[in-house]
DNA sequence: GCGTGAACTGAACAACTGTTCAATACTCTG
DNA sequence: CAGAGTATTGAACAGTTGTTCAGTTCACGC
């Protein structure tokens, strides 16, 4: 973990906007409130980043670069990498939310990615076939994303402790357990939802 | 659909908030551009409710309300529901990120609710055993809960035409047959996962 | 009709917002 | 050392924020 000091004002003022646009919005984060964070004036941050709008594109373009970098091997290492870094992972949430144009992006590749990958692993025999790909491939990383944006409902009712490197495997294994052996014994919820959704 | 005109000002107000803090977030959303929308004065809301976070409970309020008259029977109906109501998806998906008082009550509600739900079928053979139940219940609560919280996404990649329901139920069914059937066909990422657990 | 209380409003307030600007401190090049 | 350019600041700005308040309109029981 490196210290606050050894950072150059610019990246301390864009780690200090990751956190607290995270914790507590965009919206309701103030740059005065970003500067004190930083150990600089409100002029500064305006100075380096143009205005708050361009602070928040320059947080949404270090995520962005941040889970390239450590993503290109395969899913799960962007699991861990989302683990690691806790500001990173709230601050993403709000993006995704708020469908900012980076998070748009991200989303976007992850699916094609993930896409490739199922289909990849349906090719190999390793996934088993799927009637409509593209649902499947985005529905499971919205499934992936699920515990993150809900990381403070989940981390909560699985221990709270905050190391919240334990709950999140805990969880993950939960996941990956149904996604494995399925949840359901019988096809009993897939033909209840079929008769529905054919009305 | 109930016209605008018939309801109460305090209603009007209300519903106005709802879909003014789902869509923008609570922060970003002032009094009076709640009034505005429900054609009104800003003072009016004040003597209302008190205060803007007093609009804000009145809404967790009214949300937790209709989930609840609704969701008694089991799950689907709670997914139904929301389907139908998109000013409330949004803002639950508000609440729940900010981890509002009525939002955590919600999660920690269903997530029992679903946890009975599946002993039950435990016991009666249609659902797997699971090896940790408490992180399989709120994982799964966290899985339908993914596509309400990043509905933007998932509709934007699933067609996004403007009636919504079409795409969440082409996610539903694709998350509906990973349930099911399972999604991996052999045990190689439970494997992998275990394995770099222990270490 | 009359009064009483609730619904409702416009104007005002202090605090805070993002942003600008002139001025100062600092760091490196010539 | 001179100077150019960057980093950094405090003070000020216009606009918006949540909130207050005195006053007006309205409906209804006596």
């Amino acid at each position: 973990m490196r210290s606050a000091s050894d950072l150059t004002a610019r990246a301390r003022i864009r780690d200090a906007a990751l956190a607290r646009f995270g914790a507590d919005g965009i919206a309701a984060t103030s740059v005065r409130a970003v500067a004190a964070d930083a150990g600089v004036s409100a002029a500064l941050v305006l100075h380096h980043f143009g205005s708050k709008e361009g602070l928040r594109q320059a947080c949404d373009e270090y995520v962005l670069d941040a889970i390239r970098a450590g993503g290109d091997a395969d899913i799960s290492a962007l699991g861990e990498m989302l683990q690691a870094a806790t500001p990173l992972r709230r601050y993403l949430a709000r993006a995704l939310l708020d469908g900012s144009e980076a998070a748009t992006t991200l989303f976007t590749e992850v699916v094609e990615r993930t896409e490739r990958w199922l289909a990849q692993g349906e090719a190999e025999g390793w996934v088993r076939p799927a009637a409509d790909a593209r649902a499947r491939a985005v529905t499971y990383v919205s499934w992936l994303l699920a515990p993150l944006v809900l990381g403070d409902q989940v981390g909560r009712l699985l221990g709270g402790d905050p190391a919240e490197t334990a709950t999140a495997v805990r969880s993950a294994r939960a996941g990956l357990e149904m996604l494995t052996g399925g949840l359901f014994a019988d096809d009993r919820w897939l033909k209840a939802f079929t008769a529905v959704d054919e009305r």
